[in-house]
DNA sequence: GCACGGGTTCGATCATTGTCGAACTGAGTT
DNA sequence: AACTCAGTTCGACAATGATCGAACCCGTGC
């Protein structure tokens, strides 16, 4: 059995980056930023993990790094490793939680999905 | 009797800067910007027009007039003359109309009055 | 009329931040 | 092992945005 395909089950579910929301000022300074803000539709709009690549276009590689930790540090996205490729995922809930209404509000007025 | 009681009594419910609400980036990065939060705090905070020296502390008169523009730029707030007293006004409900929630969950967030 | 107080505008400066290319890492492949 | 692919880190640079002081404007009151 193969302890390869074990050992990267064991890593699915561990958000490794999992900061705390930060302030309602890093929040809105997160989502302020046009590139950041696709970002946050395209990940709403597919509910899940989604890889890296799939979240941005027309940037280099190291700037969507850059805005992936903003986004990170805000508490808005975590970081996953699935299967050895990193992807990135929606913190709604929890944001939710200490900003309620906030993402909800922020989404629809951003076409991502309901 | 005094004219000048009627004469501004007249000018006292003309929004002279109705700017309508901007885009979504607007109203984020308005609000992203730890003093404007304030003085979007301390307006809904009294909930009516707030001459503009009440809206600020520890910086220079130009520098808050910027916050203002950019506030008003976004359609977050409105310009009053009350008395040949300049006022900001909180366009709560205009904001809300076209985002909904977002002015809500922010206030509620910097601990502006419910 | 003149001075005053409260806001705005202008121009310059300074800090922040978005951007890139290149080098590095780590996992998967042949 | 060497190669590739995807993301990150590291400097450095450019653009944006906050800040200030001074000049200006507009009501008010002397």
């Amino acid at each position: 059995m193969n302890t390869l395909a074990s050992r990267s089950a064991e890593r699915d579910h561990l958000a490794e980056d999992a900061h705390p929301v930060g302030t309602i000022q890093d929040v809105l300074s997160a989502l302020s930023d046009p590139i950041r803000l696709e970002m946050v539709r395209r990940l709403a709009h597919e509910g899940g993990p989604v890889p890296c690549g799939r979240l941005y276009s027309g940037i280099g590689k190291s700037t969507a790094s850059h805005h992936f930790k903003i986004l990170r540090a805000a508490g808005v996205t975590s970081r996953r490793t699935i299967d050895g490729q990193v992807h990135q995922q929606l913190e709604a809930g929890t944001v939710d939680a200490r900003y309620p209404g906030l993402l909800d509000s922020v989404i629809r007025a951003v076409g991502g999905a309901a």
